[in-house]
DNA sequence: GGCGGAATCTGAATCGTTTCAGATCGGATG
DNA sequence: CATCCGATCTGAAACGATTCAGATTCCGCC
């Protein structure tokens, strides 16, 4: 049925070894061969079966990425960044999509293994340090994408989450907010409780006596932040706070247009917003939106990379990277 | 090294036909074998190969999705519909990033068919017709996405642009608009022609006497939108258009927001603007964003149904899906 | 012409799974 | 007790590429 190796050898005239040879090694082939088997496979259209290559090398061309959301262009650029990386190397990259969802999180780790990639990105939503630890054993790295391993046994590259928040909250702070809520859900993704932390400290730490309450979400989306949104315009004027900090920037910007929309509380005149990602939909906001900005291009090229390392020599020690957080201002925190 | 199903034929004293059959048909199998395997299984860590199935199999559990451009929101919804069809059943999906670019297109094509995927979403950038028969020869079904086969011979799902196009003009006619500018590039992409062409025919059949001039952009992208809109700021005021048909959402979004920042054209009083996709962020940005929706979730899980039936049935007649697209009003025709 | 060594080629063995024709076992039946 | 039948199990063959030890060819040189 399907033009193998074997058919390409017959009409070429030689040994199947030969082929293979020409595939992979011309340098040790006569010019001639090298002819006459290229236009053996031209005639025969004859493409090669990569899960025959895999099964011999024991190794495959793909690399998995597991993401949290691939709907929040966050992920989307890094997704980008880390596929770059990996089609220059001939790698392509085989994509699951956990939508917060520990049970579909899993389901991919396992699919992933069993077409043993060559390496796995993952933004873990819950605990996988395990998992990942056997996938090492049995010869697939992984990195984590922001988010640390607790014990250094996984590689990581992230943002400093709490240095973010604390940014954000000092921003706040500094421009005269002294009642801050923080929106955010999904409590137990630890970006989200970093996030909090650094806020908090900021907070603490003022000579300013703010506050921090906590508005908590169902998720992550700018659906979420809409809801969130209406929440505090239904509290009396006096129960308001006076800033926003966003868990991330879909939340953010739902908030914003729900604000923005209503009218009766005036970003940034009333209520300040900041969010975190800096995707690139923040500056064309409705009131463009400060944002803690996270170089996820970067961040994902940079995963990539390490991954690629890990995978040639398995016995390279895990690395921690850890990008600094920048605030970038914008008018829903200008008042 | 690795653990093989004859290591757990051996620890559970069967044979390798046995343990095959514990996982592919429980039901050939006694139920004390059926406990042996399993524990053995167990106790090995014994992990699938993917690639040996594979190989035996002829077929493998993947489906290719190449994207003209994964950081747009739309192309990621329409990833996460085709996604969460494919899982349901199993399978998981490849993904490629073409980036608008046809040698990156035809390297994942590639790829994906050595991959033996079994079939392949693609949102073609150039004229893949004839890789895709060719695959379709192979065995690999494929379904375009946003994009007809001129002849009808790969399936497609898609929205009809032109009508879009034409629901844009006519849109902006009714509104009083009569110096329409069409925003987009890369008039190679069918989308972008019918969109155009949609609007020329509202124009030239409409009882107003409108025009229509292109302001060609070299790629879709919220950067080229901020370009765009800077391009308008310099022409003299009796120049400028009164309202603009963006190809799509991201350059809308860019155009919006350079003019919002300069503050020399108002939106929607002095230019319209509507865009084309309907993403999350339309509803969000500095002017809500009038837009042509399309059902991007649906797209994907249409796209995927259609390519899973036609794996299975490989004679079954290609169809051309095509949505209906829908015009959301916002702020930004208002005026 | 004979020799040595480099260049080139060959083809069987291998990877791990599935498949399937045939073997085996355990009862039921006459 | 012989026979038969279904249930269950076995193990070799096959999928297609790569590898590598050994065979063959080629060339220059004495």
């Amino acid at each position: 049925m399907t033009v193998s190796i074997r058919d390409v050898a017959t009409l070429a005239g030689v040994s199947v070894g030969t082929v293979s040879n020409v595939l992979n090694r011309p340098d040790a082939v006569s010019a001639a061969s090298v002819e006459r088997v290229n236009s053996a496979i031209e005639t025969l259209g004859y493409v090669r079966n990569d899960a025959a290559r895999q099964l011999r090398a024991g190794v495959s061309t793909t690399v998995g990425f597991v993401a949290l959301d691939g709907r929040n262009p966050f992920f989307a650029d890094v997704v980008a960044g880390a596929e770059n990386e990996a089609t220059s190397r001939g790698l392509a990259l085989l994509h699951g999509n956990s939508d917060e969802d520990a049970a579909r999180e899993s389901l991919y780790i396992d699919l992933f293994e069993q077409q043993m990639v060559r390496g796995l990105l993952i933004a873990p939503f819950g605990d996988v340090t395990a998992r990942l630890k056997r996938l090492r054993a049995r010869g697939i790295p992984s990195v984590l994408i922001d988010r640390f391993s607790g014990d250094g046994s996984v590689s990581s590259v992230s943002v400093d989450s709490v240095a973010g928040g604390r940014l954000a909250a000092e921003h706040l702070l500094e421009r005269g907010r002294r009642r801050i809520a923080f929106v955010g859900g999904g409590f137990d993704i630890r970006q989200v409780t970093d996030r909090l932390a650094g806020a908090r400290s900021a907070v603490d730490n003022s000579e300013h006596a703010g506050t921090l309450e906590v508005v908590p979400t169902h998720a992550m989306t700018v659906d979420e932040g809409v809801s969130a949104g209406r929440r505090l315009l239904e509290r009396e004027r006096r129960d308001r706070p006076d800033a926003v900090f966003a868990a991330n920037d879909l939340l953010a910007l739902g908030l914003l247009q729900s604000l923005v929309v209503d009218g009766r509380m005036l970003v940034p005149h009333e209520i300040a917003v900041v969010g975190f990602d800096d995707i690139s939909f923040a500056a064309a906001a409705a009131v463009p939106l400060t944002s803690v900005r996270q170089p996820s291009a970067l961040i994902g090229g940079t995963a990539m990379r390490i991954l690629l390392d890990e995978a040639l020599d398995p016995d390279r020690p895990t690395r921690q990277t850890v990008f600094s957080p920048q605030l970038v201002a914008r008018a829903s925190t200008s008042g």
